[in-house]
DNA sequence: TGATGTTTAGGAAGCT
DNA sequence: AGCTTCCTAAACATCA
């Protein structure tokens, strides 16, 4: 294992697992959802370890994402003509890795069948309210900042803000440099991530469906009754059912004090992580360690969610 | 046809 | 020893 330190993985093996890899690259997007390929790119362009052997490790990757219940595909919606889905994060496996550290995850991250805990319909329809909810949060943040959209991930709902330990593998730290998304949505994101903060325009160019199609129109409350469609413009059927069903219980392998079914350790906000350059990978520097302080944003406000949004970890 | 996604299987390593 | 996580390989299906 390299010491850790700046340019440590230059040309060697990186010590994150391919889910953290996988979550760091989710994690780096402000829409916190990457299609295959630029996860690819992702991951070459912050280690050059991968930049060799593709093959090998990105079916690995594939594997991992279809695997591992704290990932959820995203179909593509049909204006969005594209190859493959969208990859995100269940919004309750941010407690999946210890102390938010990449390095080792805290407990496995499984997906309860619905039946096994409530009605299906029951958690359906909390699963999708939720997402309206989150969606409404959305739009009020963003039409009460005007240029901003608050990021505001389900990954950080529940989070405390009282939660200050950064560990120096936890994304803001490792992930903390400039990181151009490769296409047109290259941002700076010392600005406006390490506020939680993506720029709307950038989110616009991104994501147009998301506010040309009125579905996340800033002047009007978003409406999703007979919508299919989530914040994300992503059907939300495909959130609430099928082999990625939503509800799940994040149970803890080990009881910690800041865990809490459901609500996790990961680092509310992931500020200045997109900051350096992609040479400096350092798994132990502090430069983001202090760079926290951000004032109240409306994702503190946000709702927990539902009780049946749950996970389970499989111990 | 190549990229993407799913599934199964086996083995290494670490932990209890 | 048993369990869990992770890595790797491979076969197969689907889709643009």
């Amino acid at each position: 294992m390299p010491r850790p330190g700046r340019n440590t993985y230059s040309d060697q093996k990186p010590p994150y697992s391919y889910i953290s890899l996988t979550a760091m690259a989710i994690q780096s997007c402000p829409e916190k959802m990457l299609p295959l390929s630029e996860i690819y790119k992702f991951i070459m362009d912050r280690f050059p370890y991968y930049r060799e052997n593709t093959q090998r490790w990105q079916n690995s990757l594939r594997h991992n994402l279809s695997f591992n219940d704290c990932f959820i595909k995203i179909p593509r919606r049909p204006d969005q003509p594209g190859k493959g889905s969208f990859w995100a994060l269940h919004p309750n496996c941010g407690d999946m890795f210890e102390n938010g550290s990449f390095l080792r995850r805290r407990k496995r991250f499984k997906v309860v069948p619905v039946s096994d805990h409530l009605g299906p319909s029951k958690q359906q329809s909390d699963a999708a309210h939720y997402l309206q909810q989150q969606a409404k949060l959305r739009l009020s943040a963003l039409a009460a900042t005007g240029t901003h959209l608050p990021q505001m991930s389900t990954y950080n709902l529940g989070v405390s803000q009282s939660s200050t330990f950064k560990h120096p593998f936890a994304i803001e730290n490792i992930i903390a440099r400039e990181y151009k998304v490769p296409g047109s949505l290259a941002f700076s994101t010392m600005q406006s991530m390490s506020a939680g903060y993506p720029l709307h325009n950038q989110l616009t160019t991104a994501w147009p469906h998301m506010y040309n199609s009125g579905v996340m129109d800033t002047a009007t409350p978003i409406s999703m009754a007979g919508g299919d469609y989530s914040a994300y413009g992503v059907p939300l059927k495909s959130l609430c059912h099928g082999g990625q069903s939503l509800p799940a219980i994040p149970v803890p392998i080990k009881p910690t004090p800041t865990s809490m079914p459901g609500f996790s350790a990961l680092p509310p906000h992931i500020p200045a992580f997109l900051s350096n350059s992609p040479q400096s990978l350092s798994p132990t520097s502090p430069q983001t360690a202090t760079s926290q302080s951000s004032p109240a944003t409306p994702s503190e406000t946000l709702t927990s969610p539902p009780s049946t949004l749950q996970s389970v970890a499989v111990h």
